[in-house]
RNA sequence: UGUCCCAUGGUGUAACGGCAGCACUAGUGGUUUUGGUCCACUCAGUCUAGGUUCGAAUCCUGGUGGGACAACCA
């Protein structure tokens, strides 16, 4: 009876675009932008706002742009702008028109003479000390520079003359003339325009003077027709400045009503890592980590060799969901939201990571068979492999125990347990060393329990992983920890940085042995290990030299019952 | 001695003056040829003090707590 649909909660800026929509603000449709200054690679809290613009103007039938943020000529590169386009394909989205903010260098320009004209802008040759401390605090008004009232003319001079190049970098600067007693730091006559004799990487030597942030972001909104400007929080106290520009260069009521607005909301942060430009910016340039996309990075790159997948991503912005409150999210979501995805999809196969040598004493020497295996139960359609057994066999060390706790299902001396796809063993024997290490067990095999299930229907609780001693595969295993050990690397001791939270075991390399299938892969491709965890395929791995990089471990409820 | 923003289970996020819901985490049980998946269940929340109202997580006021703002960075 009780029929009702699942009402839809909307976020606050679904709520503000549906009202806008509803009251026909907007003329046309709806226009995003994602901005990135192409000075970093992208890194899960990029993800967020990139699912954010994107996925608004796809539920909104809008478009969004891809916009790089390029007026720093000294901290932007190609490279970068290469691999920010390269991530945001790969999370699955396409841009409407891919636009550099340096494009709009002219127009900017012509704008700043507009603005000296109505004596609302003005060239400063104060040095950058003076203009700091006349900028005065947040509690203490700034004061005005000499320059302030300068004749237009000499200002409109002056800024041919920077355009020229006849002035030195930080001998002048352009300033918005607003008020130097605003509550609001950004409105104490912000710098529009600062001389920087530098190489830029789309308009070469073209230009010296390069304009701020707050100069160009609006307007360069403004040309792209975009409706819904979002950044996040940081941005908040910039808006009366973003609006002042626009409101003083557009003279037209119906484009001023219809006009881009900023909407603001909270940046993504996970616990256990750093999502610090800068940070990252340090830990590959001084090597704690081996690159942008080292799979311990938070950076889309980083998480894409890791063996994220796009759609676990974008399920996980979808799931942290959008508000104004600051938030730190915790890692088991973004590791349940891959698990999630690799479960239906992931290929199933065997590998033993800490192999223990098992012979199997009743095995005809020299055999080999085929075992047909499942490729993944969660998919029918992705079919069976065959996977070779023989006489001796590796299980993992872990999986057997002299001394067993109850409850404890795997291999004893005297338990039989299921080898997967495989037959039911019983622990005859344990070989030990000199110093009391096990190095190999005897085992005998049920030749009735071929394929793993037993004809007279008795049961055993274990089933365990293996593979071939004879026709296995070497691989090396990259095994991934958190980067930090503590759960907020922010925080340090006086005199430390976030550096000493670095989690020494970050990474632990073994040698492995894995089911021959795994030569067919291609880098990227992703495998579950049964038992062991989710895991992919490093982009320099090749047959011959296989390299596998764990994603996440399996749910382990044993391990967490071992641990009481 | 300022301006602005924010405050719901452990973590996120809904509820638009009318029964505080969902996800993750944690725990319990069931199914299982992965101690996985799946299924069921359990623990657990409106910062505080007033006010308005028949009725407040929601509106108002004062506290408290957290965050942002003083690059010629974005």
């Amino acid at each position: 009876m009780n029929q009702e649909e699942p009402v839809k909660s909307l976020n606050f800026i679904e709520a503000m675009i549906e009202e806008d929509i509803r009251s026909k603000k907007h003329s046309g449709s709806l226009q995003f932008r994602f901005p990135p200054e192409p000075n970093g690679y992208l890194h899960i809290g990029h993800a967020k706002a990139i699912c954010l613009s994107f996925g608004l103007a796809a539920k909104y039938k809008g478009l969004c742009n891809l916009r790089f943020d390029d007026t720093n000529p000294i901290k932007e590169e190609v490279e970068y702008v290469e691999a920010i386009k390269d991530n945001i394909q790969w999370l699955g989205f396409t841009w409407d028109k891919e636009c550099y903010t340096s494009d709009y260098f002219e127009q900017l320009y012509d704008w700043a003479i507009l603005l000296i004209k109505k004596g609302k802008a003005y060239v400063d040759d104060s040095s950058a000390d003076e203009i700091a401390s006349w900028r005065g605090t947040p509690t203490q008004p700034g004061q005005e520079s000499p320059c302030r009232n300068r004749p237009v003319e000499e200002s409109l001079d002056l800024l041919g003359r920077m355009k020229n190049g006849e002035f030195p970098d930080g001998s002048k600067v352009v300033r918005a003339k607003i008020d130097m007693a605003s509550p609001n730091m950004h409105m104490r006559d912000p710098i529009m325009y600062r001389i920087k004799h530098a190489h830029h990487h789309r308009t070469a030597n073209e230009w010296c003077i390069y304009p701020m942030y707050d100069y160009a972001h609006g307007q360069s909104d403004y040309i792209e027709n975009v409706t819904h400007s979002l950044c996040t929080l940081e941005f908040e106290v910039h808006r009366p400045l973003y609006d002042w520009f626009l409101d003083n260069i557009i003279d037209d009521e119906k484009v001023n009503r219809e006009r881009t607005r900023q909407t603001e909301f909270a940046r993504l942060n996970l616990n256990y890592t750093v999502m610090s430009k800068r940070m990252l910016l340090q830990l590959v340039e001084e090597g704690h980590v081996e690159g942008w996309d080292d799979p311990r990075m938070p950076t889309i790159s980083g998480l894409r060799r890791r063996g994220y997948t796009p759609a676990s991503i974008r399920n996980f912005a979808d799931k942290v969901g959008i508000a104004k409150r600051e938030n730190v999210i915790d890692v088991s979501l973004l590791e349940h939201c891959v698990r999630e995805d690799l479960n239906k999809i992931a290929q199933r196969v065997m590998g033993v990571l800490d192999p223990l040598k098992i012979t199997i004493a009743n095995y005809p020497d020299g055999q080999v068979e085929e075992l047909e295996a499942i490729n993944n139960p969660e998919d029918e359609r992705m079919g069976t492999r065959r996977v070779p057994f023989s006489k001796t066999i590796y299980i993992e060390r872990a999986d057997f125990m002299e001394n067993p706790p109850k409850k404890y299902f795997r291999l004893s001396p005297g338990a039989e347990v299921r080898l997967r796809y495989a037959y039911y063993i019983t622990c005859t024997e344990v070989v030990k060393d000199a110093s009391g290490t096990i190095t190999e067990l005897i085992c005998t095999y049920d030749t009735a329990t071929r394929g793993g299930d037993s004809p007279d229907g008795r049961k055993v609780k274990g089933t365990l992983h293996w593979v071939s001693a004879e026709k296995a595969l070497k691989a090396r295993v990259n095994l991934y920890d958190r980067l930090f050990s503590l759960e907020d690397p922010y925080s340090c001791a006086e005199g430390e940085t976030f550096l000493s939270n670095l989690n020494p075991n970050s990474l632990e390399q073994v040698e492995a042995f894995v089911e021959p299938f795994l030569a067919e892969g291609q880098p990227f491709d992703h495998y579950q290990f049964e038992r062991l965890g989710y895991f992919c395929l490093d982009k320099n791995s090749t047959p011959g030299n296989l390299v596998v990089n764990r994603t996440v471990t399996l749910r382990d409820s044993w391990a967490k019952q071992a641990e009481k």
